[in-house]
DNA sequence: TCAATGTATTGAACTATATCGATGTATCGA
DNA sequence: TCGATACATCGATATAGTTCAATACATTGA
């Protein structure tokens, strides 16, 4: 039995951290995640709360709740209760995780 | 009628932005596809053969193809047919251009 | 031309995800 | 306390995605 190449070992990332990885691209691979996370970033003071987000997506509010869950448990947002509101703005350092991911070391050479 | 805060503008990216991208995020959302794309990274020479990755990744024959197919169409890999054999590469300017949209103007603030 | 091998496509089954309406929970103001 | 508002959860449905077996296509070597 011969190869076409050399065997390979398997890979940089191992199963577990594949998953990790996986799931939190996933939570960016939703073009309304995507929005939400554009405009928690634009918003001034780099805030929003669910309900400012409802009207200029189109989307319900429980679907809001759904995305906004799905970005919280992928680290990619965090949320302030003040009072009625949740101020919800973006983690820089978990975007920062992802750039170093798709750098050196784990998805590409150096 | 008033806010918690400022009413937003429609984030930064637009629609059919946020459609491509999510696509493109979305085509590393999967354990498997991150893993061939690592193990392309790792392998000698920086490519490998779709039957190589079979054995490794504990997948079907097809099930390699659809996925080699989902990350071509995304842009992040390659392929050279050689004889009988793909050849298949990690594209590194595509994983740049996530690098990019990570950083600032897109998704967060400078 | 024919057999063998690597790759791609098709069809089907199973799973996961996105979305909404209805409902529950928490907070503020009257 | 009561109504209003923001957010979360539940249940249901529709769509999309993952996976494989079977099959087709492409290339090489005999």
């Amino acid at each position: 039995m011969d190869f076409c190449c050399t065997p390979l070992f398997d890979g940089v990332v191992d199963t577990d951290a594949a998953d990790d990885m996986a799931s939190t691209f996933a939570a960016l691979g939703d073009p309304m995640r995507l929005r939400i996370v554009s405009m928690l970033a634009a918003a001034p003071e780099g805030t929003a709360c669910g309900c400012d987000l409802e009207a200029p997506l189109g989307l319900s509010q429980p679907t809001i709740s759904h995305h906004l869950k799905i970005l919280r448990e992928a680290g990619l947002v965090e949320g302030d209760r003040q009072g009625r509101w949740v101020h919800y703005r973006v983690v820089p350092e978990r975007l920062e995780d992802l750039r170093s991911a798709l750098s050196t070391g784990v998805l590409v050479n150096g």
